[in-house]
DNA sequence: CAAATGTTGACAAAAATTTAACATTCACCT
DNA sequence: AGGTGAATGTTAAATTTTTGTCAACATTTG
């Protein structure tokens, strides 16, 4: 947390990165905070004080350029370096994550699959071959491997998390529906797919 | 909206829930806010708090049951009905989706699956057979369908969203990369799977 | 049976987040 | 070249969310 920006602002960064991507690909060149909330059905305010939390991206009486602020966003995001990925857990999500392609062009590249079970080593997912849990130390140290993805049960995740942050893993994109136990200055972002499911459920009850 | 709770109390029922089954298991007959805020790592005051805008579960000088309250949060959750699914997207993930067995223990029913591609049709999924787009229709009407989840690529998402509302679909668990367009009342409930991957991108930069 | 203890529910205070207002700056036009 | 208006950056207000405190009450203990 160097400059101790809340994690609200950071949550929308996302979105405006995508719908500035979006502008741009239809040739907008600029765009006021105002057009800006109209579309993307936030306030102005938001947006102006969302960006000024990095500098100012705009300028007045002009508003903001869409290539720039879009280029600027995603250095703030990191996407102008690339990461290395691990996979563990070949399952059926961990296999569906490693065939999604769109995570590349932001700069994740998939660097190795791991799995327990004998049945899925060897096994090709996008000329990827998925290797057993016992070469990951080698693999992570060899190969510079600084997130890991978590597509496993919950019930090995919190111990095996604990080892990977031993060979030098640095952040967990957790799958796994459980908390994990990291020490500070490791990320963990955690993606509970049932946890969502169920506010869905509530919020329908909600209307009814 | 029919009591206006904040959806950050909302977000955090899901974990409750977890834990809470967690400890029913493992034989717990009752807790403390303060026992469950040190497990949870969250402030008893906010336990209590949370826990009130539903009403008292508690008892003054005992503390909370347990299985009272882990079946209390289950119906507020909505878990205590069941739910009739449609799958909007039989790739990779949608695949991974309907092949995740847990959903259905929670009352998430998956009913149907469909795709546009037509070497999907026919194919099973755990004994649920891909049918094409154009059934969609008189599936939903026929089943009784109220949540879909959209595992399509983001070009075609909206429309199929809008028609969807029109077959009575109400809810949406949206795995496309774009926002939906609904009217009001209906629930949209998003996993913009990139957006998660770069704000972990974002904070492993500002560790470093 | 009464006193002591433990713990909630309610309320108050503090912190964080969002929205609004305003003054300054810069682009555009004449 | 200079004035005008648009739109940012910034400060202030409002709102929401979180945390802290305490009286009231159930449970337990002596």
């Amino acid at each position: 947390m160097e400059k101790g920006i809340s994690q609200a602002v950071i949550a929308r960064l996302p979105r405006y990165f995508r719908y500035l991507g979006e502008l741009k690909d239809q040739g907008v060149e600029r765009i006021s905070s105002q057009d800006l909330s109209r579309i993307m059905k936030v306030t102005a305010s938001q947006i102006r004080q969302d960006f000024n939390n990095f500098g100012g991206f705009g300028q007045q009486g002009y508003g903001y350029n869409v290539e720039y602020l879009y280029s600027e966003i995603g250095n703030i995001l990191g996407l102008n370096q690339k990461h290395q990925l691990i996979i563990i857990g070949a399952g059926n999500l961990g296999q569906a994550l490693a065939n999604y392609v769109n995570f590349e062009r932001r700069g994740f590249m998939i660097a190795g699959i791991f799995d327990k079970k004998p049945e899925l080593i060897g096994k090709k997912i996008r000329s990827i071959e998925v290797q057993p849990m016992k070469d990951i130390e080698k693999f992570v140290k060899e190969n510079d491997i600084d997130i890991a993805v978590l597509t496993i049960p919950k019930e090995g995740a919190v111990l095996v998390a604990e080892q990977l942050v031993g060979y030098g893993i640095k952040a967990f994109w957790n799958f796994a529906h459980v908390d994990l136990n990291v020490p500070d200055g490791i990320q963990v972002e955690n993606v509970h797919l049932s946890d969502s499911l169920m506010k869905l459920s509530y919020n329908l009850n909600q209307t009814v």
